[in-house]
DNA sequence: CATCTATTCCGTACGGCGTACCAAAAAGTT
DNA sequence: AACTTTTTGGTACGCCGTACGGAATAGATG
């Protein structure tokens, strides 16, 4: 008794060739579902998820509100195809030669597609459907990996240490970038406006370490015009560690 | 001119010595802010964010919808309040003795803290106050990694790269956690369930490497009793990066 | 050609959300 | 006792995702 298949794989693969294709009953569809994710990843990429409706998504597109539902079955399906796209359309570079290169490179990629596309980084709850997009996009990250010295199961470790690093430094600055937004005021105007009155709130508790390295950290980061610089230090960190474990390993095995 | 202070402040600090905390007129509050916000936490604990509505709460507490308002400003501020207090009611072990172990710790106080109340992974486009959890809990990291040789801003960036990593990893969980609770199949019996479909819908791509690792890794993770197996690669190439460097450092200053 | 059937389009509507507004109730001040 | 301040909670507004059903339109069939 096997479960039925799940139903949004056929639209996340619908570019292949399982599709049947022949000219189809009834009334023809204005536009594509490419259009429609399209237009939602435009919208997306400008308001964010939260400004994303279905209503404003549908009059965009010229369409009524439930015309959507003809090609997508729901709003979660329908951020399941932007990401798997967001995915898909990146063209992705040859891997360098030198191991730390590729892993530079891995993380590079993911930090300018984060950069682009900042509501990836809001998609959490939801499910992991696998598509196209994210399959070669995985099979890239992989093949930047491949006959290095790491099993099978330490390459998919790597991957995600890599990736998982980068999406916590792009939520960060997406964090700062929100509350200078929402604020209208930058982090240093914010603290100068609020200096007095944390001095006031704060009576009694001390931190001294906080204090000292918050203030350098905040200097630092708001005098840096390129935000890369945030990732530096911790992916060279990150190279650092794994080169030193797969120059381990082969020792190890000679 | 001086911008006004930020008015969350006053209630994320509500428990200092700044409040007057005088016999005031009118009529008095049933319950108290710590109420409010425990009580949304207990329900983000077991439902989500999603989960937890205003009027979800208000009747959870035996108030009006509108009555929450008195306590709290909206459902922003009630987040940020929610997030410094789960920060801040959690003790916070001291420091042992070796760096690495001081590192390994500050990140699993992240990782269990993550397990405990997960609706934090789900907090993103949201401003970052700075209340008295969130501040104990940067000077408690940062007491691990003073006078080992970093400066400042190389110790808030090893406090973010250590528990960016322990983010990332807990969400990841947490999205095999969501596939499975609303496809209502583990990882295996979906990948048994689609095998078919994906075969026929993939027709003509193939991923040697994402299949072979996929398969992997799935084994892996399903076959792992204990999650916390997936942070040990990932920590121990960081810590050891970390290491490497400080001695590096170190070296080059004597 | 007309008819049938499958599909898309779209207006209406439902329940839920955060919350603005306002009148009634309750507490302290005078 | 009168006044002032605050909490309370009902009603309502404008959003949201989407269920439903009728009208429009296409190919398939006679």
């Amino acid at each position: 008794m096997p479960t039925q298949p799940d139903p949004v794989l056929r639209l996340l693969w619908r570019h292949g060739a399982g599709e049947p294709q022949g000219p189809r009953r009834g009334r023809k569809q204005r536009l594509s579902v490419d259009d429609v994710v399209d237009a939602a990843i435009r919208i997306a990429d400008r308001d964010g998820l939260s400004g994303l409706s279905m209503r404003l998504l549908a009059t965009d597109l010229g369409l009524g509100a439930m015309s959507l539902y003809t090609y997508v079955p729901g709003r979660d399906e329908l951020l399941a195809l932007m990401v798997d796209r967001a995915l898909g359309r990146r063209e992705l570079p040859a891997m360098p030669d030198g191991l730390p290169d590729r892993m530079a490179l891995i993380a590079r990629v993911q930090y300018e597609e984060l950069q682009e596309h900042p509501w990836l980084l809001e998609i959490s709850g939801l499910r992991a459907w696998v598509g196209p997009g994210a399959s070669d996009r995985y099979e890239w990250q992989l093949s930047g990996l491949e006959g290095v010295g790491l099993d099978d199961i330490e390459m998919d470790q790597t991957v995600a240490l890599l990736s998982g690093f980068v999406g916590s430094v792009v939520q960060a600055q997406q964090r700062i970038r929100q509350d200078e937004r929402t604020s209208g005021l930058t982090q240093a105007e914010w603290w100068a406006a609020n200096a007095d009155e944390l001095d006031v709130v704060m009576a009694g508790r001390s931190y001294p370490l906080a204090g000292r390295v918050g203030a350098a950290a905040g200097e630092a980061y708001q005098a840096a015009t390129d935000p890369a610089r945030e990732m530096e230090f911790g992916l060279a960190r990150i190279i650092d560690g794994l080169m030193s474990y797969i120059e381990g390993k082969q020792a190890a095995q000679r």
